[in-house]
Parts: structure tokens; C-alpha cells; sequence
DNA sequence: GTATTATATAAGAATAATTATTATTTAGTA
DNA sequence: TACTAAATAATAATTATTCTTATATAATAC
């Protein structure tokens, strides 16, 4: 079975064409797109559906943990259906966000580091990081 | 003369009483808080103010360095007289922020290491590690 | 000390992102 | 195939933030 069904009826989320479309687009563009990228992109394919539905599928897909949403600082939410622990890096000129995934012992090392020096029970972070990517630095 | 004047002074911004309170405000309350949460901390000790006058005097103090705006994945900014580069500890249970600082050469080894795997030209960073703070552990 | 000028403030309107409401439709199950 | 709980569409409402404009004020020159 398609993984994104089986994925959607693991988590007990009805299998919807709007649902599906949605959580099929995040599947194959690794671009963390916003809600409204998002609309924009899939409604030729599915010229009915409203932005409401879009943040409410958006909301039910994070609460289920099949994506997570991220906020890099700017006015409006971005989504990644990427889901393993992984940082984040933003090129400030061309507002592109790409994934990076560091090993684990080195983030394993740094949380335990921090949970002891601040006395907190740790169980997730996200790290940003901030600057020029290759193609904005040739321009 | 008042290390706040001063600092006001040297950024080219006139010292008005409200940007003194908000600076202030920031200076004497660790606790990252919201645009909001400024202007109702600080309404009663100057009653005229506005909403408006709050988030314009905070992208003054941002825009001159003075503070820094931080984004911890809820639905609004904080704020953060702190601006020497560090990262921040917030409890998912009670919403407080801490800060954290780490040491300097560990955090330049992570950007360092980033900037040459994903060839970007680095110049920040955000690090936020989320969990239970010990107060909310007990509970 | 007072006038000048550029900047800041107050008030409220405007905008943009997100959420809530409600009637209708539909997916999953019996 | 009918039933039921959940999802959708449409739109209204809410919330965070920014914009507009008239007025007030801080910093500077006189």
C-alpha cells in the first residue's frame, strides 16, 4: 500500500483526496513550504479547496507527528514533512531553507550537556542556522 | 550617565519615556516577553501608551542591535535584552525561557562544521532546546 | 533659554496569518 | 448499502503586526 495512506491510517486520519494532496505535495518538495505555498501549489490539481482546510489538514498532519512545522522567523509558518531530528539551515537573500542532519551522538552530547548545566528534561530542539548560501554568494 | 541612556544615545535613538521604559522593561525582566506582555506590564506606570508604540520601539531596539527578537515556534515574537550569542531553554509545560550559554568554541566548531558541508557562508544561529523545567518536573 | 526640525507618539485603521463556526459532504465501518 | 463520525467549504472572526496621519517632543542650533 501507498506509504502516505498507510501512513494517514496508522494515525487514524481519514484518507481524503484534500488530505492526501497535501500530505503528497510536503512528500516530494523538501522545500518547507508555508500554508499558503502550499494552497497555491495544489489547487490547480484541486481548484475547490479552501485555505482553511489547508491549516486545518496542516494541523492535523503535525499533531499526528507525520510533519512538524518549523519557524525560522519570519511572519508565517513553514512545514517539513521531514520528521527525524535535523537542523535547519536559511539563506537570509533568497529565504530558501535547506535540511541538515548532524550526527547523533554530537546532538545527543550537546542536549545532555544542557539538560545537566540547566537542571531541564530535554526532549526535543531546533537548531537555525542563519547566512548566504551558494548560489546568493555568486550573485 | 544611566547605561540604557547611553546606549540609546550611541544607536542615533532619541530617549524618549517610552523607549526608555521598554528598554528598560527588557533590561530588568529576563523573561522573553511577548510585545504584549511588555505593553501590559507596562501600561500602568504609563498609561497613554499604545500596542503600536510597543512594537514600533521594539524594531528600533532590534534594528540597532539593542535587543534581539526570538522565535520559539509560538504564535508571536519575544523579546531578549541579551545579545550576546547564546541559546535559549523553554519549558513546554509553563512557557519560561531561559538562556543558556554555551561555551564559545563549542558553538563555533557546530558552525564551522554546517558552513562547509552545506557550502553557506554562516553569520548566526538559533539554538532552542525544549522540555520540562525542574519547577514543572515536581508538579 | 528658545526656536527649529526631524523624529517619535497616539489613535485607530488596515493587513496578513491563522482559527472558529456551521452547514454540507464524505470516508470508513457495520 | 446505510450509518456515523469526521472532514470539507465557505465565510466570519480573531490575533499579531504594520501603516497612516495628525500631534507632540527630543536634540540641536541659535
Amino acid at each position: 500500500m501507498n506509504i502516505l495512506i498507510e501512513n494517514l491510517k496508522n494515525n487514524n486520519l481519514k484518507v481524503t483526496p484534500q488530505r492526501l494532496t497535501i500530505y503528497n505535495y510536503l512528500y516530494h518538495n523538501h522545500i518547507h513550504p508555508s500554508a499558503e505555498t502550499i494552497y497555491n501549489n495544489i489547487k490547480e490539481q484541486n481548484p475547490t479547496i479552501s485555505l482553511a482546510t489547508v491549516y486545518k489538514t496542516l494541523k492535523s498532519l503535525k499533531d499526528s507527528g507525520l510533519i512538524q512545522e518549523i519557524n525560522v522567523g519570519e511572519d508565517s509558518f513553514r512545514y517539513d514533512v521531514q520528521i527525524t531530528p535535523h537542523s535547519h539551515i536559511i539563506c537570509t537573500k533568497c529565504n530558501s531553507i535547506i535540511d541538515y542532519f548532524p550526527q547523533k551522538d554530537f546532538i545527543n552530547k550537546i542536549q545532555d550537556k544542557v539538560s545537566k548545566e540547566t537542571e531541564f528534561e530535554l526532549d526535543s530542539h531546533q537548531m537555525y542556522f542563519y547566512g548566504t548560501c551558494k548560489h546568493c554568494s555568486k550573485n
